[in-house]
DNA sequence: AGACTGCATGAAACCGCTATCATCATACCA
DNA sequence: TGGTATGATGATAGCGGTTTCATGCAGTCT
């Protein structure tokens, strides 16, 4: 920079405002600093920049796990509304699979911290209260997503209508003549994610008087491995209780469901109507196409990053809707057995 | 951090040597420092610290879509062994459907340097040579993966060994007994990925002593989405010709292919086997499910970040397997119409 | 015992930029 | 015309670390 403002006969100073912009320079002086600039392919350096200034323009974003497919939709929302502010963005992918993730977690989470990042946008709630308050009292603003509740004071949060949703799912059963609907959930790990989705299920069912049983749900401990999907499904299918239709956590629980249902010879929709959440790319190009819940997997991760730009001490909140794609997994009801 | 060294009693220089272990502190002084940092709850300023020695311990990886679960997998890869090195990753998505996608990634990559970025992984052969010179320059390091010839001199890569691959593909389809063996190829944008496999597969016919015509390969210009596949086998599957296989560039144009095959009444693999490329987990849920030359995405990416990792001047070179997973696209050949 | 070597530590310069404050010229006012 | 407000620019002190260089102490050799 120095080297600059020698070339263009002004102080390095007044490069610098000439390059951030922040105060106003006369017109051919910033002229001389632009050729200066240009003849030099000066860069200017972020680092030093963000030293001095305290701001990365950088944010984190972290998801449970990449493999899932809606992760990298949302993430790709993310980042181009963080591109079109110029911004970069950290992605983590948590450690779905690692047996202490929260020490990962926690160390990952201390990396960005002292990376001084700008943000962090969380998919659900992977972080506990305590590391919540440790972000907030660093300045790290915070966006979580997909939370059901009250969150911590500060914190931003974009939120899923999934009682809304849920009403369309069950109504759309409900009229194609199911009266007994399972359930896959999830427990454990991510809770706070897990049952937005659950109590949205079952508060759904008591509105159109339908019964929730115990029994009629197959739990999972993870939930972006359809394996999972599949094993729960299989035991509750074993089982052999009288429900038509099953509702999963999400789509990579159905997709797995499905090939439960496959396995043991029971037919999609004729014997079981199937639907998950999410709508990822998968559902709508296996046989037969899944119905499900569509999240609006982009826009979430735009209205996120765009939250976090927001000014102010957070709070804010963003509620989006869910809507019901209706395919082919779902059909009449019929008595099974 | 001078307050840590104010607190245990020591210079700040002292602190720094402490927490870096570049140099030896006694014991007892080094237990001072240590006691004081985790009572003042002391975090190192990476900011900082990057400006004071030019490390950043940040890669970016650049990919063309994030919407083609083919590089959420790869990205894992890198990222998983990004974190057990201690790195952050950056993830830049492209702008595929982007109009000037080439001065977006102009714009991304300034934006990388001038962050200084430790290092930088494409995949395919996003940068135009000007820009890998550029980086070389500004002792960025660079990785490319999947890029067929020669990179410039520095460059260290990853390459996909598609000629046997390929082989296994063509193979397969021959004692099948297919004869006449149409493709999807992809042209324009990123074309040493597009290359790399399109010479494969003519290379492979050759060895076999099949045919490869012009009439039999259908166009994409876009790769990441499958409606392009669509297209694509729609005017080859309406030209009529008489093959009775096909190639894609990729599981995504194979899914998009068997979807028009499936619009036109066209029966897989009963009147047309259909092959792809990379093993997308879609490609396993699917009905019939795809036959495709699996690519291990995750190790490519733990690879990719290794060679980045490696001292020396760069220009190490690794090549990695494909693997032929049969499955239920593909099946005796038959002649159509 | 005195000179020399080696090693742990402290002091201060520096990384590249921003931001504060001082300076100076110009414009405006009475 | 002198005094003051205004606005552009320059000089310089940080931002929070690392690293060079200087210092002083302990140990070794003759």
């Amino acid at each position: 920079m120095q080297d600059v403002a020698t070339e263009a006969g002004v102080s390095k100073a007044t490069v610098s405002r000439v390059l951030s912009g922040t105060v106003h320079v006369e017109e051919p002086t910033a002229d001389l600093v632009w050729k200066a600039v240009s003849s030099l392919g000066y860069q200017i350096d972020h680092v030093a920049k963000s030293l001095a200034t305290g701001a990365t323009h950088t944010v984190a974003v972290l998801v449970s796990d990449l493999g899932n497919p809606f992760y990298p939709d949302f993430i790709k929302g993310v980042e181009s509304a963080a591109h079109s502010a110029g911004l970069s963005v950290i992605v983590c992918g948590g450690a779905a699979e690692v047996s202490d993730h929260a020490s990962v977690m926690e160390r990952q989470l201390q990396m960005l911290v002292s990376k001084r990042v700008d943000g962090l946008i969380v998919y659900g709630m992977l972080l506990s209260a305590a590391q919540v308050r440790r972000l907030l009292g660093s300045q790290v603003k915070v966006v979580v997503v997909g939370k059901p509740k009250r969150t911590p004071r500060g914190v931003r949060a974009v939120d899923i209508d999934f009682r809304e949703g849920m009403q369309q799912v069950v109504a759309h059963l409900n009229s194609l003549g199911h009266r007994h609907i399972a359930s896959i959930q999830l427990r454990g790990y991510d809770e706070w994610v897990a049952r937005s989705r659950h109590r949205a299920f079952q508060e759904a069912l008591a509105e159109h008087g339908l019964p929730y049983r115990k029994k009629w749900v197959g739990w999972v401990d993870q939930v972006d491995d359809r394996a999972f999907g599949r094993e729960a499904m299989g035991r509750l299918l074993k089982r052999g209780d009288e429900f038509t239709a099953v509702v999963c956590h999400n789509d990579m629980m159905a997709i797995g469901a499905m090939q439960a249902a496959h396995d043991l010879g029971v037919r999609v929709p004729e014997d079981l109507s199937v639907v998950g959440i999410d709508d990822i790319f998968a559902s709508s190009a296996m046989r037969p196409r899944l119905t499900t819940l569509a999240l609006p997997r982009l826009e979430i991760g735009e209205i996120a990053l765009n939250c976090l730009l927001d000014e102010g001490r957070g709070g804010k909140r963003a509620v989006v809707q869910a809507q019901l794609v209706a395919r082919e997994s779902t059909g009449p009801a019929r008595r099974r057995r």
